[in-house]
RNA sequence: GCGCCCAUAGCUCAGCUGGAUAGAGCAACGGCCUUCUAAGCCGUAGGUCAUACGUUCGAAUCGUAUUGGGCGCGCCA
């Protein structure tokens, strides 16, 4: 509809420039679906954009165009409003044949191709592998997931993809926590160091080695911390103390120190699959940052930097000049240890990326990160690539709130709230809808009384249970052995306020989808979806829809058919179950 | 100190890339179940869009400044 009366304007405008009224085109005629009914269902605010190159008043040149409108049979009349706006509307049986486009096309009514099957890699989450997700991975999940099947509904080829960071200190860390809490397992006196990862799930690995192993690892307290420098809490450096737990750890266990690595960024790793799994977000690939140090693309990598002479010695360390590229000061990418950085490792990965094709690369980021796309970008460009192809989204994090005051946590004292306990308390549906109705670059205060309740207050249900309402009325229409005959109804009966409304509410579907998608924005779906859902509450209030006038009441199953077929396939993006019965 | 993000009803937030009288939900108040699910509906009240200038036919939206909040500024990841 929207892109016949684009069409339509577009001929006129043709028509206008050939006769010398105006002279170009503009960039873009904007037709948007009206906020307020009695300003019809379309307006364009084309007069208005181009009363200037017209040189006369933008009312006149709105009667102008109007007059030089062809004729159609699906505007019933159009308008001039307020400072020269065209409203048209759209006439009825034109406004009622979306219901059976939409019945005919079923889950596949809202799809697009806007997307011209471009492929889109899109990377998030993204983790350190180190522990359980938290509360604010989940909202970077659920984000990514809804933007994925977004992408997809639009017409992009859309890969999801997890950078897992197993390389580098981090993971050593890992390994030596496991360790530690593994001899306190076989009763050796240990004191855990500071920075260690101290929540509960290591101890949980270090049992699962016990179990399995026995005691194949054991080592005496004393000789671990043999000529081990003070930790933090004690008066010495905790830093230092952990580096020396390391290579201590890393001598006297030989290859045995990997076995411990493997067994523990296993078990982390497939716990968060199946954390991920279970919120419905799946990723075709897990890129594993080791796998760049070990096929030499990393070093490759800077090798490149190198010949580019972006790259140079200082205070032991190699440099890159990212300044050169818009960032605010120079990055190391080779540490005076020779120890790459989490940088280098970084902008490998990025340029495999690159390297694989796609048409765009999309990054979701925890907000914390925005400082350290000027970098990522100039190592793009230093490597002879597009920096604008890859678009970086920001998510904010997310406070939880419980009885009214924010849920404290700390991530080293392993106090957090993970994503699994969020999803047990609010269940899968509320906490993906939750995440999501925000703006993802806004703040988020997380109610968890809110997303619990079972009540008119969360959102959540009321659009399920819209949709429950909806199927309980077939079966009422089965059990009075009524039958409700898709397509043949005469829509035309559908003649109350409330049944335009839902109408209009209907044909708002697409754009709403595509808006969405275009630009990253699963909230602008959520809110469409409940506004559906109050639509369909008054109808269910306001009318019958099982009575002896059979005409009528075809009519209506036909039209909340659609609704129903709607509230299905955009809650499906949004990964939301739609209950039959609630 | 420098950079990025944000400020809209008592609370939580939308506002469709500059459009028509700024909207929801919650909370408050008043109504609606012998009727297809009351996890629902109908109504009332609630605002100087942080502040001040500017850009133009037109600003919550764009620009500048100020105020107030978040984040970032490692040879950490």
């Amino acid at each position: 509809m929207k892109e016949q009366l684009k069409d339509l304007l577009n001929k006129c405008i043709q028509n206008l420039i050939s006769k010398g009224l105006l002279n170009e085109m503009p960039a873009k005629i904007r037709i948007d679906h009206t906020k307020d009914k009695s300003h019809g269902d379309y307006a364009t605010n084309i007069a208005l954009m181009l009363s200037k190159q017209a040189k006369t008043s933008p009312l006149e040149l709105a009667k102008i165009i109007i007059d030089q409108l062809e004729e159609t049979s699906f505007i019933k009349k159009t308008e001039i409003a307020g400072p020269g706006f065209i409203n048209f509307f759209i006439s009825e049986e034109s406004s009622i044949s979306i219901i059976s486009e939409i019945i005919d096309q079923g889950e596949i009514y809202g799809r697009s191709e806007i997307g011209s099957g471009q492929s889109v890699l899109l990377e998030y989450v993204s983790a350190n592998p180190t522990g359980p997700l938290h509360v604010g991975h989940g909202r970077g999940a659920a984000y990514g997931a809804t933007v994925s099947n977004l992408l997809r509904n639009a017409g992009f080829k859309v890969d999801n993809e997890y950078y897992v960071n197993d390389a580098g200190r981090q993971m050593d860390i890992l390994t030596v926590s496991i360790f530690l809490r593994y001899l306190s397992l076989c009763d050796e006196t240990i004191r855990f160091p500071d920075n260690g990862y101290q929540g509960q799930y290591i101890i949980d690995i270090a049992n699962d080695i016990i179990n399995n192993c026995g005691r194949e690892f054991h080592q005496n307290s004393e000789s671990i911390f043999e000529n081990i420098g003070k930790d933090g809490s004690d008066g010495g450096d905790k830093e230092s103390h952990i580096d020396e737990l390391i290579a201590k750890s890393k001598a006297l266990l030989g290859e045995n120190f990997k076995s411990i690595f493997r067994v523990g960024i296993d078990s982390i790793l497939s716990g968060i699959k199946n954390d991920l799994a279970e919120f419905g977000v799946v990723f075709e690939k897990w890129f594993f940052e080791q796998s760049l140090i070990d096929n030499g693309f990393s070093d490759s990598c800077i090798a490149k930097l190198k010949e580019s002479n972006s790259l140079y010695n200082k205070d032991g360390a190699l440099w890159f000049k990212t300044t050169s590229y818009g960032d605010e000061k120079d990055r190391v990418v080779v540490r005076d240890n020779g120890n790459h950085t989490y940088f280098a490792s970084d902008i490998a990965y990025h340029l495999e990326k690159f390297e694989r094709g796609y048409d765009k690369i999309i990054n979701i980021w925890g907000a914390d990160h925005h400082g350290y796309i000027p970098r990522v970008k100039a190592s793009i460009e230093a490597l002879g690539h597009n920096p604008n192809k890859l678009e970086i989204l920001l998510v904010q994090f997310a406070n939880l709130f419980r009885g009214g005051s924010k849920v404290q946590m700390s991530t080293r004292s392993g106090s957090f709230v993970t994503l699994e306990d969020l999803r047990k308390e609010v269940g899968n549906d509320a906490a993906r809808f939750f995440y999501i109705l925000r703006k993802s670059e806004q703040h988020m205060d997380f109610d968890l009384d809110l997303a619990k309740s079972k009540t008119n207050e969360n959102p959540v249900y009321y659009i399920q249970y819209a949709h429950a309402r909806i199927c309980s009325v077939f079966r009422q229409v089965s059990e009075k052995e009524l039958v409700f005959d898709k397509g043949q109804a005469n829509l035309s009966l559908l003649t109350e306020e409330i049944e335009k409304n839902i109408l209009r509410e209907l044909s708002r579907y697409k754009s709403v989808v595509e808006s969405s998608a275009i630009q990253y924005e699963p909230h602008q779906l959520a809110y469409y979806l409940r506004d559906l859902s109050t639509q369909f509450h008054s109808y269910y209030n306001a009318c019958k829809f099982i009575m002896d006038d059979n005409d009528l009441t075809q009519a209506r199953l036909s039209l909340i058919h659609a609704t129903r077929q709607i509230l299905i396939n955009g809650l499906s993006i949004l990964g939301v179950s739609a209950p039959e019965s609630m």
